[in-house]
DNA sequence: TTGTAGGCGTTATCAT
DNA sequence: ATGATAACGCCTACAA
């Protein structure tokens, strides 16, 4: 089908090799065949088949990325990130999307690598330090970002992002604050549980399990909190949420059920979506550095590809964002059953 | 580097050729022997390398898709559209992004087609029926998404979204309505711009180049429309918006001014993301049939694969959902400088 | 400076 | 049922 190099050697009349040696600018060959190759090859539409050269050169110059979703928006200045420097570097970054679901994730890794990706980069891992046993599967570099049990990672540091969210509440004056956390057993949960209780320790502030709410990191289960947690006989007067499309759940049910935010009840949220600031009220959230995130996330893939695998998981800070959603704790608070 | 299928031959003392077919189920191998070779391959931790195969092959099971932003949430249902119908007939779908910009998007098609992609998908292109033209130097079958004036492509009848959008508005009474435009020339454009000045001509409203805004799609350039349509001398008392993000922008700024939707001024957007069920208000809107989308995206694509060019843009309806961002006219409506 | 030959990992067509 | 051989498109010694 497609132009090759033979058909090219055969319009010019030389040899495939010189033909090679003329679009790689090799340097034996005459400025003259040269020009008058690469004219011709313009002419003909003439495309390099990575597939065939990659045979001999053991190089794709590809790295695939492994995403949740296509529309997460924690990816847009991820994937930024991890592009600019593979560009730099001459590599293509291609996605796929995992749902979430340990087995397509596999799947799609077993795809990168069936390709001869030079390389993976995976966000949302649901497999984490899983790729140490299969090292041998999938013989090809992997770095995880967000999951500190692998050794080739970069993380946020989430615990030092919910300590500072929590103190903030604390600092606002309130002591019965909630936690409505994202998918169970998560270790990015677990640490923004952890930031939770020890701010709550270190005030003094007594643990009070009904505050406590798992959800799924969606408006729709922030919803479902916010309802949850206006039955029990003492509502919370803020909420310390997983994410901010939690919280902006919450939000929304609580003005529904007619309170006023920050008025009645305080909200944080977690990541600081574009829609953080603009949502009304603005979000007071955590931000991740999504962006040296994706940085770092290549440059480690890009070691590793070089042989170099002295490497350590790599921790990044995260940065508490004061918005609107947050203030003093009222004297009314919310009414259970509002 | 990775194990090939010579070393399994090796192994088991067999030539290649047995291997391949005995990984392949070719019909004329004993399955003892198959048997045997799977084992093996299992153990020594063999992935096939899909570059070499498709040299001989001619086929790599691949659909590229060019997207504009990783985070775009119009992609949800659309990459999900695409991806059933791609795997359920043995292909695999890599995206990768344009950051619509013409020149990168030619890059990145340059780059699936030097990878042998079977085809590609095009989100957002800038580029358009430009590929007519560079059919000679991507001979590989592309698919368009929103861009009927390629030949192979399907597209959502914006223009009767439009149309559907500010009937509504007009039914409610709105005679002052402003177009907060997208990108500028653009085709969704213009057939928004269409079928909002259709029905005011049916409605024999005069048009008035005052409630006219240029903006980008975006949250920030709702919030500019706002508040310039806050300056003029009458400013509308309702709002029809190039997207949700515009008319997020748009609601938020006449929040911050003192006004409230829908009591004071109306506003409707276009695509149904998530977040506009959600939005407080919730947003009027216009559903584009995404998952639909990608999946008509991808059967034209297959048929294209298949050999079958005698094709046409296919057209999808779009469907106008009503919440609660529009209302009736008001008395008062929005006072400028306010 | 250019051509020839071998090989990358795989499949397909012959034989055997 | 299995093995040898050629070929896919490209690169790279080595030879000329």
């Amino acid at each position: 089908m497609s132009v090759s190099i033979k058909d090219i050697a055969r319009a010019a009349g030389v040899s495939p090799s010189t033909v090679s040696r003329a679009l790689n600018d090799h340097p034996r060959i005459s400025q003259a065949t040269k020009a008058r190759i690469r004219q011709l090859a313009q002419e003909l539409g003439y495309t390099p088949s990575l597939p065939a050269r990659s045979l001999v050169t053991r190089h794709t110059a590809t790295i695939g990325m492994v995403i949740t979703t296509a529309a997460d928006p924690f990816l847009a200045r991820l994937v930024q990130g991890v592009e600019e420097t593979a560009e730099k570097n001459g590599y293509s970054v291609f996605m796929s999307s995992s749902y979430r679901n340990a087995e397509r994730e596999l799947e799609v890794v077993r795809a990168f690598h069936e390709r001869r990706a030079s390389g993976v980069i995976i966000t949302g891992s649901q497999i984490d330090d899983g790729y140490l046993q299969l090292s041998s599967q999938f013989p090809l570099p992997i770095v995880l970002i967000n999951c500190r049990a692998y050794p080739y990672s970069v993380y946020v540091d989430k615990l030092s992002g919910a300590r500072q969210a929590v103190e903030h509440l604390v600092q606002l004056g309130h002591r019965r604050i909630a936690f409505i956390g994202g998918p169970h057993g998560h270790r990015s949960n677990l640490d923004r549980f952890a930031g939770y209780r020890q701010i709550l320790e270190e005030n003094n502030i007594s643990q009070n399990d009904s505050l406590i709410f798992t959800g799924e990191g969606t408006i729709e289960s922030g919803i479902q909190a916010a309802r949850h947690m206006l039955t029990i006989p003492q509502p919370p007067t803020a909420f310390f949420c997983f994410n901010d499309l939690t919280a902006i759940g919450v939000i929304r049910a609580l003005q529904q059920a007619g309170a006023e935010v920050p008025r009645d009840c305080s909200v944080v949220g977690f990541d600081d979506l574009e829609m953080a600031s603009h949502y009304c009220p603005s979000i007071t959230t955590v931000r991740q550095p999504t962006h040296r995130l994706g940085q770092r996330a290549i440059s480690i893939l890009l070691e590793l590809i070089q042989g170099n695998s002295n490497l350590q998981p790599e921790r990044l800070p995260a940065e508490l964002i004061v918005r609107e959603s947050t203030g003093p704790v009222s004297e009314a608070g919310l009414k259970p059953y509002a």
